[in-house]
RNA sequence: GCCGGGAUGGUGGAAUAGGUAGACACGCAAGACUUAAAAUCUUGUGGCCAGAUCGGCCGUGCGGGUUCGAUUCCCGCUCCUGGUACCA
């Protein structure tokens, strides 16, 4: 072979990998692990696009090179096959979501397969397979089966809770459970019925059934979440959405709010999503209070997290949609506050939030009583406040407080300064003052003030310390066909879950994916929809699971994919334990990542698992966008004028296929050919090239500018497309995708080729001893790329391979002593040419049984440094000296240099700092 | 609005316990090879000034500061980008 003919190596080598099993993973006690995971993606009709490889070629990169280092390795993947666009492709087509999906998915692997990952694929898994999603459905019944102890700090078994409430009730026991849930004690419990047993267990188990409020969309007859709801309007399809009371299944996610922060400390992902899940979860400690109303029996909670600001509480503010405001308005306010409530309802939650300049409310004309002083306090009406978090209702402190000190200066309200400071720029926080002009709490700090409060509140009865969540629970069922049946009957309009040995609960088959006449989910539609116990046939659940059920637990299932008798074996789960790396998209920061690990934690809680936290380390990957090539039309005509030529002419912009523009320059030919209309196109050229336009874009087919990495490892190769998309910048960062700089990394290869066949084309290598320059350049990468795998700093490991590369041949060098473990190094980036090389050399073996090349210090050891030598801070200078002088020797070397010597102009410096091995600054 | 991340040549990017800014590539220009083109190779390439020589000045979004020395640290802005919660 003479030339580097990637076609033929590649396939060659990705055959042999398959044939020996090369990936193939398994538990070794003796060995040290290493889980590489990436986020499996969706089999889209799209095919994968030049962004998915991105993490995947870089955990491959990690997971090879944790292979040469000795480690036992598990890098699976898989496909989250269960989803809406599947699903809106069946409506239309009326074919089973089953088969698109398996079309989709046999065409991911092929492509994936294509670019030479390392992933065992005996360890596939699919979220929509019944084998599978039994699994989903156990977990889903053991969280139905437990609620959470507050003692125990953890998930129990219901039934030690049931033995709970026959001994004593609930009243002093704490568990979480909803807000609405009555009190009983041990005699009551018993003599409720079991239906009333049941119905009261539901407000503690982990997943249940109760009324939420949902965007409900007619139209399309489902359930759509925020982000699927525009301005009142389904994203999709446009359709009005409505706020509307629905029973929906839940998962109280929310006890676990407070491991799930502290879970964080402990593991190594970035700042930001960190602080991300944080916010999300929204821990904010404080106090409830509930004010009389004047003159009624009406009483009003509200949360604060400033208690200790009470004396300078000048009105309440209620949200537009609580009942009780409504109420409280009295007769000479009503016309006004009435018109404002309707008026701030009707606006939408997002409008709402994006108009925070705009300040509204209005008086109901009522008054509520302090409870500290006893003073009157009007009650207002302000769509600041949001029904949703808290209690719908604040205690506004204009002195203390930005929202409430714009509401209370733009209505005229009192404001009223309780703790020291200056007020000279509006209000302020004060949270380190003093406070004052606040009867027994004055003098006090913060901190003292709210204990003080708290207690005044606990001991008459009228409020408590309470610490309050943003994060709500995760509401569990979709009124789709593409997802997971809830193990789940109803017995008198109660659930219950089958029985364990019926699983999978497998989707039945229907005669259209949508929803029934009469509004009910598609499963509606199924016959024989029923379960059958000893009692009697019930009808099932007719919802299914979310998108994040399956992808909430399925890096366990990877450890022992084809269990049919549990989950995971709990040996493979405690030898894998957690993931080691993950590598995936920031914008699954707060749905997924959450998921999981709340799931994770509850399946320790109840001893499936040994770990509490899924992903140790994690890295988030950027985007890779769309870069968009336009051609310009001269208006009402078919000749295209080159971008340089534009202006000269009335023209318009048109998208054109970035696959017929090769760096920039449109291919004239492909272009007369892409579209019938522009057949007899005409152009306009700039030295006899057409010039395209470019702008950074949304990878969409709309805009012509998806590149699919089929096409480049047709034309470069899979180690090209490897090594390419590491090139292109930091993993983490946002970047555009062009192959400008392709060709560099194309000519890289075939030099790195050429090295190990010098004259031509024939393979030779020497068995001669390297040089002393040859050593140098060898072990300065080995050590680049060991400390770019610390930092996940790919891009520049693959320049440090262009400059060892470049250095050898340079020097020449084709001895085997260098070449071998330069195979060895670049083969986690480009493992076919690797491969090839590796076996030219006469190894028997993949290349990924060898091990990592030694790095030894000895090789890079200086004897002299050229210091640059500055003065007043401008290089001047440079002065070859040994290493070994001291501070005192370079000073005297420095002074001595005739160009030194001009600058300084016959005069002494005033001062000199010496950094040996690094620099001489000199100050005159 | 708030919370993250970022801004370096024509382009992608490199260099931060503060120490020679522009590594490595792309592009461009000139040259070699060739009937020619492609490919390949060699050389040059931040801007400005300069007898285009010796060399000098300016330069890491903008304005200040600390320092012998700042892309790196501090203060104040601008713009881009991701997230989001008017959260009491």
């Amino acid at each position: 072979m003479a030339e580097y003919n990637f076609r033929e190596i590649e396939q060659k080598w990705q055959q042999i990998w398959k044939e020996k099993g090369i990936f193939k993973s398994a538990v070794d006690p003796k060995c040290p692990k290493f889980y590489s995971l990436d986020m499996f993606p969706y089999p889209s009709g799209a095919g994968l696009h030049v962004g998915h490889p991105l993490g995947y070629i870089a955990s491959d990169i990690v997971s090879r090179f944790k292979l040469l280092k000795g480690f036992n390795v598990l890098h699976p993947m898989g496909y989250d096959s269960f989803g809406l666009p599947a699903e809106q492709y069946a409506i239309q087509t009326g074919q089973h979501p089953a088969v698109t999906t398996e079309q989709n998915i046999s065409r991911y692997t092929e492509q994936l397969k294509n670019i030479g990952f390392a992933f065992d694929w005996d360890r596939e898994i699919r979220t929509s397979d019944p084998d599978y999603y039994k699994w989903t459905q156990w977990i889903f019944m053991q969280l139905f089966s437990s609620y959470y102890d507050l003692d125990a700090d953890k998930a129990l078994p219901i039934s030690s809770l049931v033995a709970r409430f026959e001994q004593e009730g609930n009243a002093q026991f704490k568990a979480v459970c909803d807000e609405d849930t009555p009190s009983f004690t041990a005699t009551q419990w018993k003599d409720f019925s079991s239906n009333e047993q049941q119905q009261l267990l539901l407000h503690y188990r982990l997943t249940f059934l109760a009324e939420t409020t949902v965007n409900w969309c007619g139209a399309l007859g489902t359930v759509l979440s925020n982000d699927e709801v525009k301005d009142g309007f389904s994203e999709r399809g446009g359709h009005p959405v409505e706020r509307k009371k629905m029973m929906q299944w839940s998962m109280r996610i929310t006890a676990y709010a407070d491991r799930l922060i502290k879970g964080l400390d402990q593991l190594a992902w970035s700042e930001p999503i960190k602080e991300m899940q944080r916010n999300w979860i929204g821990k904010s400690i404080g106090a409830e209070i509930v004010f009389a109303v004047k003159g009624s029996h009406q009483k009003i909670q509200v949360f604060t997290t400033r208690v200790d600001t009470i004396y300078g509480v000048t009105y309440l503010a209620l949200a537009p949609e609580s009942d009780l405001a409504a109420e409280l308005i009295t007769d000479a306010q009503r016309a006004t506050a009435e018109t404002y409530i309707q008026q701030a309802k009707n606006r939408s939650e997002r409008e709402r939030m994006s108009d925070v300049k705009t300040i509204s409310g209005a008086f109901t004309g009522a008054y509520a009583i302090n409870p500290f002083n006893g003073e009157e306090i009007p009650i207002w009406v302000a769509d600041y406040v949001l029904a949703g978090y808290g209690t719908g209702a604040v205690m506004a402190v204009p002195a203390h407080d930005e929202r409430d000190y714009n509401f209370a200066t733009h209505f005229g309200l009192e404001i009223r300064q309780v703790i020291e400071g200056s007020m000279e720029n509006g209000s302020f926080p004060g949270k380190g003052g003093i406070i004052i002009n606040s009867g027994n709490l004055t003098g006090l700090t913060m901190k003292e003030a709210i204990n003080q409060c708290i207690d005044f509140l606990e001991e008459k009865g009228i409020g408590r310390g309470k610490v309050q969540y943003r994060m709500r629970d995760a509401i569990f069922t979709r009124q789709r066909y593409w997802g997971e049946p809830l193990p789940v009957y109803f017995k008198d309009g109660l659930p219950y879950l089958i029985e364990e040995k019926d699983l999978p609960l497998v989707l039945p088959g229907v005669d259209k994916y949508l929803p029934t006449e009469d509004g009910a989910p598609p499963l509606g539609r199924a016959k024989d929809w029923t379960y059958t116990t000893e009692s009697g046939t019930y009808p099932l659940e007719l919802s299914t699971m979310p998108g994040w059920a399956g992808s909430s637990w399925y890096f366990f299932r990877y450890m022992d994919p084809s269990n049919m008798q549990s989950f995971a074996d709990k040996d493979k789960t405690d030898y894998w334990g957690a993931v080691d790396l993950y590598i995936g998209g920031s914008e699954h920061a707060t749905g997924h990542l959450l998921y999981s690990r709340f799931w994770t934690k509850f399946l320790y809680d109840i001893g499936a698992v040994s770990i509490d936290e899924p992903f140790k380390k994690m890295i988030n990957q950027g985007m890779i966008q769309g870069r968009s090539n336009f051609v310009y039309r001269i208006k009402g005509s078919n000749t295209f004028v080159s971008l340089g030529l534009k202006d000269t002419y009335d023209t318009s912009a048109m998208h054109v296929d970035v696959n017929i523009v090769h760096n920039d320059q449109l291919n004239l030919e492909k272009f007369k050919a892409w579209r019938l209309d522009l057949a007899n196109a005409e152009f306009i050229l700039e030295d006899g090239k057409y010039h395209c336009g470019a702008e950074v874009e949304k990878m969409s087919k709309s805009k012509y500018n998806v590149v699919n990495p089929d096409d480049i490892i047709e034309r470069y190769g899979a180690d090209t497309l490897r090594l390419y998309e590491m090139f292109l910048g930091p993993l983490e960062q946002f970047k555009p995708w062009n192959t400008n700089g392709i060709d560099g990394v194309y000519k890289f290869l075939r030099k790195l080729w050429n090295l190990y066949h010098p004259q031509n084309g024939a393979f030779a290598v020497s068995d001669a001893p390297p040089s002393k320059e040859e050593l140098k350049a060898l072990h300065k990468a080995i050590k680049k790329m060991e400390e770019d795998m610390a930092n996940f700093s790919f891009n520049t490991s693959v320049s440090s391979f262009m400059i060892f590369v470049n250095e050898l041949t340079s020097l020449g060098c084709n001895k085997r002593e260098v070449l071998e473990p330069l195979a060895i190094l670049i083969s986690p980036y480009a493992p076919h040419i690797a491969e090839e090389l590796w076996s030219l050399l006469g190894h028997g073996e993949s290349i990924t049984k060898a091990s990592f090349p030694k790095f030894q210090e000895a090789h890079l050891v200086e004897s002299n440094f050229e210091y640059p030598v500055m003065i007043n801070g401008k290089l001047r200078a440079k002065l070859d000296l040994p290493l070994t002088l001291t501070v005192q020797e370079i000073e005297k070397a420095a002074l001595a240099d005739a160009q030194v010597q001009k600058w300084l102009e016959g005069k002494a410096p005033k001062k000199v700092i010496i950094v040996p091995g690094k620099i001489v600054n000199l100050v005159v």
